[in-house]
RNA sequence: GCGCCCGUAGCUCAGCUGGAUAGAGCGACUGACUACGAAUCAGUAGGUCGGGAGUUCGAAUCUCUCCGGGCGCACCA
């Protein structure tokens, strides 16, 4: 409702101003009025013209103002303040726009048509250890991303990139075979036995991996030197792949793969394809990519200067100088002729744009309950589905990372691949840290200096950080307490489900209520919270309005329904003067009724609101929204006694108000990733 | 040394392409359950928007500079 308003006033004003100045202005700034008695909508557009046209500001908007006359929706306009314009809008007119769910559903299939087909690919956790806070922040905020870009129509493929033959699998792997004396066979009984015992692979790995970074710091000189070489060429084995060490790499990674796909499944998240490294290596993703890079120019091999011997690329923002050699060039090619970690990551997005002429084989990995997922291989299975060759790409990766995600992007430019270059989008995030409290409560040793910070990064090599299943499995602990005291005419089953959709809803609001560039230093007990700003906030309104219709034995469709005949009916000639629209303005004036107006003026923000995340990749808006939200349903219901209202036709407006805020609510919470629980 | 991010209330954070008296949650203090369940609501206190300069009719927002903090800058992945 919101959305289409502001689009029609924004047209008339530019035509305005056409008509009255020639002036031509594509972007006409709107903005929202500090105080509703102010109006809906604002613009300041006449400060900005008043140097141009050497006018006061005042007397351009009320030129404007006269210019654009009438305009269906609005109530009128008016000059405030030093020139501002205001916008009234028609709240009976709003309020019909904004019961209209179909007008929404219709605006998103619109613009399906024009929007591109997207990729997504986040989580991508090393699969040598559990997955911890930062990876739940990665998966929550990439996951929460697609479920809008869905909701806006796109056809969305979502990814999770595995990095099955990396040193951080090498490390898990030296572990095994070095520290443990493991044959194939003896992880296997390894994986039999944790899983007959209940155990779970990921969190051994967890410590493995420590013991196993610690064990290379220590002993003598030639003791760390001869590690450090059983840890190269660990790492070569598995990347070559056919013998007994990549062999046991890939039970591993395998094994905590789907450890990782079952926590993220308690989330919500799913995947729709897993590439794996060991295939981009072995089907020679790369020796495509290098042809195509070297035809292009883009990589051009340095005969002079430390990087002798090397194939290279120019770094983003490189000036080029004349005839001199390029020290600051990224090494893409070793001088031993092996790829290094970009040119790799070049080869999958050209890939992922359909760009690099070969493809995976594809095999189904991991069932969803009305999907599968599919994981790449050598030899695939016919027929499959088709992934990559995408218009638009999204790679939900830390900041950290940004050089090297800038890099990539430059070759996609460099190879003359600019809409796609223009279309590559790094969805960057700042990590989830520890506050020092919390990392002592957790019994981890902060020395002095770290005692003073903010906060301390976690680390997988140090085995230092929350993991993700405790971390859900401590919040539904608590959440369970808590429905425990309120529901007790639920049985256990009930209790357990409406705890474990509290807790996701904690967990994913905390998530997400951060904007991405935000550190978030993670303590137990903002997590812990349900009270304020969190998702079980947001939930409890939801809860709150479904009790009203079951109090009041109704339901929010058929007072919809009520709502929308009443006006039909009356709008059709009532005798007494006063028809539907002229009640509803009614119901909506005056101060003791503000809220009410609030609350459906936010409720009609709906497609503005996604329209803002998905321009800015930022989640965070909706989660703010849906908290406002909330917020604003909470003053309502606590002003305005709904089922004892004597008034029936005031009684069924209120309960519309109500089914319409569920109705946004609980769209909103889905689009977070959040359930709305039938009680609480 | 170069690049990116951050610095807003006691704490954690919003503040959109510059715009009307700088907001929220938590915490503190006061109040509101015989109501549609208080995981709620109402109210009070709390801010030289890190410092300085500049651009502008107007700056938390843009530019410069300084201070403080974080993260990147490999022939590692």
């Amino acid at each position: 409702m919101y959305l289409a308003l502001q689009k029609r006033l924004t047209g008339r004003i530019r035509t305005a101003l056409e008509a009255k100045y020639g002036l031509q202005l594509n972007n006409i700034p709107l903005e929202i009025p500090p105080d509703l008695s102010l109006g809906e909508m604002a613009t300041p557009i006449a400060f900005e013209l008043a140097r141009k046209l050497r006018k006061a500001p005042k007397m351009i908007a009320q030129e404007i103002v006269a210019g654009i006359g009438q305009v269906e929706g609005f109530a009128g306009f008016e000059v405030a303040g030093a020139g501002y314009i205001n916008a009234r809008l028609n709240r009976a007119a709003a309020v019909r726009l904004t019961m209209e769910s179909a007008v929404n559903a219709q605006l998103a299939r619109e613009s399906a048509a024009t929007r591109p087909h997207a990729l997504v690919e986040h989580t991508s956790i090393n699969p040598n250890k559990a997955a911890h806070i930062g990876h739940l922040r990665n998966a929550i905020l990439g996951d929460t991303f697609v479920r809008l870009l869905r909701a806006a129509g796109y056809k969305v493929d979502v990814q999770n990139y595995i990095d099955n033959t990396g040193v951080q699998v090498a490390d898990v792997v030296v572990g095994l075979r070095h520290l443990q004396g493991k044959t194939p066979e003896g992880v296997r009984a390894l994986l039999d036995e944790l899983s007959r015992s209940g155990q779970r692979i990921d969190y051994y790995c967890w410590d493995l991996y420590a013991r196993t970074s610690q064990w290379y710091e220590q002993g003598t000189a030639e003791e760390k030197e001869a590690r450090k070489q059983l840890r190269l060429s660990t790492l070569h084995e598995i990347e070559r792949g056919g013998n007994e060490t990549a062999a046991i790499a890939d039970l591993i990674s395998t094994a905590v793969l789907r450890r990782h796909l079952e926590t993220m499944l308690r989330l919500g998240i799913e995947y729709d394809f897993l590439p794996r490294e060991s295939e981009i290596l072995h089907l020679k993703f790369w020796e495509a990519a290098f042809e195509l890079l070297k035809q292009s120019g883009v990589l051009y091999f340095e005969s002079e200067g430390k990087n002798k011997g090397c194939w290279v690329m120019a770094r983003p923002g490189a000036t080029a100088a004349e005839d001199e050699t390029d020290e600051d060039a990224k090494v893409i090619v070793r001088s031993n002729g092996t790829v290094t970690y970009v040119g790799k990551d070049i080869a999958y997005h050209l890939w992922k744009f359909g760009l690099l002429g070969r493809d995976f084989g594809y095999k189904p990995f991991f069932d969803y309950a009305d999907r599968e997922c599919w994981i790449s291989t050598e030899q695939g299975i016919e027929p499959h589905p088709h992934f990559g060759g995408a218009q638009a790409i999204y790679n939900v990766i830390d900041s950290r990372q940004s050089d090297p995600q800038a890099n990539v992007i430059q070759a996609l430019r460099g190879m003359g691949h600019t809409a796609e270059a223009d279309h590559y989008t790094h969805f960057s995030y700042e990590m989830v840290a520890l506050t020092p409290r919390c990392a002592m409560e957790l019994g981890y040793d902060v020395v002095e200096e770290d005692r003073g910070r903010a906060y301390i990064e976690v680390s997988g090599r140090k085995g230092f950080g929350v993991k993700a299943d405790d971390l859900i499995d401590e919040l539904i602990r608590a959440t369970r307490r808590e429905v425990d005291a309120r529901q007790t005419g639920r049985d256990e089953g009930e209790r357990q489900k409406i705890a474990g959709q509290i807790a996701i809803g904690a967990l994913r609001y905390f998530m997400l209520k951060y904007t991405r560039n935000s550190v978030i230093a993670f303590d137990f007990k903002d997590a812990l919270s349900f009270e304020g700003e969190t998702g079980p906030y947001v939930q409890y309104a939801v809860v709150r309005i479904r009790n009203i219709f079951r109090k009041g034995n109704t339901t929010p469709e058929a007072e919809l329904a009520k709502f929308e005949a009443q006006q039909v009916g009356e709008l059709a000639g009532q005798q007494d003067g006063s028809n539907a629209t002229e009640r509803i303005a009614a119901f909506l004036a005056g101060e003791e009724n503000e809220d009410i107006w609030a609350l459906w003026l936010r409720a009609g923000r709906r497609a503005q609101v996604l329209e803002q995340c998905l321009a800015t990749s930022e989640p965070a808006y909706l989660a703010k929204h849906a908290f406002q939200l909330a917020q604003e349903f909470n003053n309502f219901y606590h002003r305005h006694h709904i089922l004892t209202e004597d008034d029936p036709a005031r009684r069924t407006f209120l309960l519309a108000t109500a089914a319409v805020a569920l109705r946004e609510l609980v769209t909103a919470l889905d689009w977070l990733g959040i359930e709305s629980p039938e009680a609480m």
